[in-house]
DNA sequence: ACCGCGATGCACT
DNA sequence: GTGCATCGCGGTG
């Protein structure tokens, strides 16, 4: 996967990264779901301009863009780049395939589809904290391996936003059980 | 099945 | 002070 694969809008690469696999250390899986933010979107967190917490968005495509989320959990982006907008992809939801035993140990909770089925949950599983912000795509630990065919995908409204909530710009596997919320076909 | 809510940090109205 | 790009638990049908 090279950083190329990032500098285009975001709508346009977001459903090319279901079945992307994501390694982080080792650990991951294909990617089952996203999300798309930015441009004129009242729900990105660059609708407002430039903050030190978003400044990844306004960095070069195909780095990280980490933040914290309800106090809590840590969401990952990947930057993409629309000319002259901030755009980024959320990673919400893959299907745990390497590094199981490490994902467990970091969540414990038995049903292994729930190992990373919502962005908060992926991020506490393949260890992603803040310290990634920023960090490039295509260098360790980060790992991208492509994919091989064109999964089936599914698009929808996106997840817990209040703004913005009829734009279909939340992208998944077709069938999947592994999403962090079933979505009709 | 659904609904409500607490935890907990921080950016912003 | 308010509102989150969340999660997991505990209540009710």
């Amino acid at each position: 996967m090279t950083r190329d694969f990032f500098a285009r809008p975001v709508n346009e690469v977001a459903p090319e990264l279901i079945g992307v696999t994501l390694l982080v250390d080792g650990v991951g899986g294909p990617i089952v779901e996203v999300e798309a933010y930015g441009g004129e979107d009242p729900a990105s967190h660059a609708y407002n301009g430039p903050t030190p917490r978003n400044a990844a968005m306004f960095g070069p495509p195909g780095h990280a863009y980490v933040y914290r989320s309800y106090g809590i959990h840590w969401c990952l982006n990947f930057v993409c780049a629309a000319p002259g907008r901030a755009e980024a992809v959320l990673v919400r939801a893959l299907r745990p395939e390497h590094g199981l035993g490490a994902m467990r140990v970091r969540r414990a909770v038995e049903p292994e589809r729930a190992l990373c089925s919502g962005p908060g949950k992926l991020c506490q599983a393949l260890g992603i904290s803040g310290a990634y912000d920023g960090a490039p795509l295509d260098a360790p630990p980060f790992e991208l391996l492509p994919r091989s065919e064109t999964p089936p995908i599914v698009t929808g409204p996106r997840i817990g936003i209040t703004r913005a909530a009829e734009l279909s710009r939340r992208y998944a596997l077709a069938g999947s059980p592994f999403l962090s919320r079933p979505l009709r076909a």
